[in-house]
DNA sequence: CTTGACTCTAGAGTATAGTCTAGACCCCAT
DNA sequence: ATGGGGTCTAGACTATACTCTAGAGTCAAG
């Protein structure tokens, strides 16, 4: 399929598809003779993986090493596993790191149910950004 | 204490200070007369929940938000409830897809301990970057 | 075979989050 | 009271991850 296509169906730009191109993180689609990229559903699994890799805060470089980890399932030398174990760690402490800031975030709702009286100073501080 | 003192115990460099300073994440500090800033230990608090929110993943912008939150906790409006609730609904779902990516890395990695033979071509692949 | 939508490359531009530089001024131990 | 290290502002520069533009070529329905 064509990169419009591709786009459509990953959410991604066609821009943003391009540039992972370039940057290495989707392996070289089959070109056809005019130029077109011609694109296969390994390549939208490959988009999805980035798209939730960076979801959960990963730059594109560490992506391009979880790629490399996910595409070679057969790979077992000890350097590869340290990589990884590094990521795991990463995702470990990620992940604690966002469960404190859930429940000091539960505990703000909570307290902000509680005593739920009228005004508020902070609304139009807070509504002005974003 | 002056902002070197600062940069050291929080591991921030003096540039990333003021300029979080400049984008109003802290509140401005005491000036002393001869245009040195003192920060006491509250900027310190502030500083570590910066550190913190930005190694899960959140925004300076959306970090100033999170710090009007928690440095109002007596506000009770159901706007300020909303956003607060937005951004747990946001940590919910990097949880989740930080799971999502543990899981993938332990099989990667259980996988990899099984089968320890000899060589790995993607090795000089993964050195080469970072 | 034309035409409108799609795609190509190269290169410039943008937002975020800083980092670096220059030139001037401040702190304080000796 | 002075010298070496710390701090000040303003503004230029950087990396990451795109986004946009121009100008040219391609696809496929009518």
């Amino acid at each position: 399929m064509f990169i419009g296509e591709v786009a459509k169906r990953t959410g991604l730009s066609i821009d943003a598809i391009r540039y992972y191109e370039r940057e290495g993180l989707i392996t070289p689609v089959h070109m056809r003779e005019s130029g077109y990229r011609d694109f296969d559903n390994s390549s939208l699994d490959s988009l999805h993986f980035i798209i939730q890799a960076k979801e959960i805060g990963f730059s594109l470089k560490q992506i391009k090493h979880l790629l490399l980890l996910k595409e070679n399932p057969d790979t077992t030398c000890a350097e590869v596993r340290e990589l990884a174990q590094g990521k795991l760690n990463e995702v470990g402490h990620k992940i604690k790191l966002l469960k404190k800031m859930e429940q000091q975030l539960n505990k703000l709702l909570t307290k902000c149910e509680a005593e739920s009286n009228g005004s508020c100073p902070i609304i139009e501080e807070l509504s002005k950004e974003e």
